[in-house]
DNA sequence: GCCAACGTTGGC
DNA sequence: GCCAACGTTGGC
């Protein structure tokens, strides 16, 4: 089982726009970015978990978990000319983006945020640090863990 | 609103 | 294949 950290806007589409769907499910759709597309199509699995992350907003943090519940499939908005997704370069036989379905399994009391995790040495080397543009990205176990604790959730996963 | 870092495009 | 110009992301 692996972890990553998924982030979104909150102003288009948030946790609490995750936590009000049927079943808390959604299709992350949209990914139109080749290292985040090659981590969705190759190595992100049903029951991986996911630091939901909140950015481009005040302020910017982790505010709860995710889970992956269905692997990569073509991402369908690629094909909807009326999407701001569309891909007139895409085809069916080969679609160039992906997507994964995830579900929201804990939304924090107490967001983890970004000053916090920067002032943590125990989480110097999260991706989030180093190449901050990467909309998905890989989280070490031990990365996960201490974000959580920071979070003071009681671990029950 | 600014700007650094990065990604994409297109001419050569 | 190189690189300049341009566009986007995202923190501050």
């Amino acid at each position: 089982m692996a972890y990553w950290l998924f982030k979104s806007e909150p102003a288009e589409y948030g946790i609490d726009h995750l936590e009000a769907e049927p079943q808390k499910i959604t299709c992350w759709h949209g990914i139109r970015n080749y290292q985040a597309r090659n981590l969705l199509r190759d190595n992100i699995y049903t029951k991986d978990l996911i630091l939901f992350y909140h950015s481009s907003c005040k302020p910017t943090a982790v505010v709860g978990i995710a889970k992956v519940i269905a692997s990569a499939y073509p991402d369908p908005t690629q094909f909807d000319e009326h999407s701001p997704y569309y891909d007139a370069k895409s085809s069916k036989d080969h679609p160039r983006w992906f997507c994964v379905d995830i579900q929201l399994h804990k939304k924090f009391a107490h967001p983890v945020e970004l000053t916090h995790i920067k002032h943590n040495p125990k989480l110097e080397n999260m991706v989030l640090l180093k190449q901050s543009r990467l909309s998905i990205q890989p989280v070490q176990e031990a990365e996960f863990n201490e974000i959580k604790k920071m979070a003071r959730l009681v671990s029950n996963l």
